[in-house]
DNA sequence: TGACAATACTAATAAGATTAGTTAAAATAC
DNA sequence: GTATTTTAACTAATCTTATTAGTATTGTCA
């Protein structure tokens, strides 16, 4: 009957913290119950069920995520932007790798845009817009930045790659690819593929 | 009484099954019993465990995509193999997607390395050393390709893209920026670093 | 102080995985 | 061809976990 002081964020924090230890799928009621030192069923007067639990704690980590970056890109622009933008990305999946999976892994069917997509967002359509690079084609390196990074950061933590040789600078190499791709695409822009490095495959693309 | 003729490939099956049609998490004995024609604890005679289930419905995804891989790959070299390679992979992933779920969620921690990612190896470090592009410098690449295609997968699956744009053109995109990134590695190697497209963040880069 | 809301509890239900023990079918041995 | 052994199905029972119902206690506020 004492009562812990109890709120959304102590309760996310905690099921963090057991995502992060345990991994996502061992992340229990029962085991949240422990942490915090009451039982079970009276975690429902906190929360609706253990899946709506996980997707707050998705929304709670892209959120805690959106900040980290927010801080990070402060008075830094341009490709220097970008790198720090990843770099913040997989710091923060390694650092919490059972919020990730949570972020990674659950449908955000609740609409309501989740924050770190958008500021992500926002950083790559000011690089693309400083440059001759159209919305459209902003929202494909949008699109392919998240693919890699989340990726990366899954796989890293999953299969994780053979250790001999260093996790970072594949990471590292990959943004400087996809960095590499944005200039591509602005000269394609300017100068009618001026060379020939984009090679459309089927026929459906419109590069530039 | 009567027996079904199950084996492991029957099981398997009805599994990606039901994994495609109700997604990964819900794939249970219940249901898949229920498919079969048996009763769950019969399942056991066939299965060790839900979770054992789980890994070699992974194993078998792989198996399955790589030879999908192998079968596109016939005559083909270069950069069209990649392509075709990477499109394969999608195209599974969008027919497939909860056991895609599968292949990309569950830890491969039984080891005997997996044979797409082996397959795929094959291709990239073939491509690799037709050109200037050191072993090192290949499984970066092979890493970084897993990513993106892996990550643009799931995304793709879960959180959805927004409709407007057509998603495979994204993917077909990042593919070009990624194979983009071979060729600069290559000159890099040839020319020492001739063009500064590549510009190495921290300082723990050696590409080339 | 006394009502009301919030939050903890115990007890009970339900679903799902898993085990134990049993029996029928198939395969193999004699 | 019959006996034996193995395989694969079953029923009954257990355990874990999520969840609900109903109760009591704490804290707030009039």
């Amino acid at each position: 009957m004492p009562r812990m002081n109890l709120d959304k964020r102590k309760i996310l924090e905690a099921a963090g913290a057991l995502a992060n230890e345990l991994s996502m799928k061992k992340l229990s009621l029962n085991a949240l119950a422990a942490r915090l030192g009451i039982k079970p069923p009276s975690l429902y007067n906190h929360v609706e069920s253990l899946d709506r639990l996980r997707g707050d704690l998705m929304a709670y980590g892209w959120e805690t995520l959106g900040n980290e970056v927010s801080d990070t890109l402060i008075g830094v622009s341009g490709d220097e932007a970008i790198r720090r933008a990843c770099h913040v990305i997989y710091d923060y999946a390694s650092r919490n790798p059972g919020v990730f999976e949570a972020m990674a892994y659950y449908n955000s069917e609740d609409g309501e845009g989740n924050s770190p997509a958008d500021r992500l967002s926002d950083i790559v359509y000011r690089l693309c817009s400083a440059r001759n690079v159209s919305e459209a084609q902003a929202t494909h390196v949008l699109r392919i930045f998240r693919s890699y990074v989340e990726g990366f950061a899954l796989l890293a933590r999953h299969r994780s790659f053979s250790r001999d040789i260093p996790v970072r600078e594949s990471f590292d190499l990959g943004v400087e690819f996809l960095i590499a791709g944005i200039h591509q695409l602005e000269n394609a822009h300017c100068s009618q593929l001026k060379n020939g490095v984009e090679q459309p495959p089927e026929g459906s693309e419109n590069h530039a």
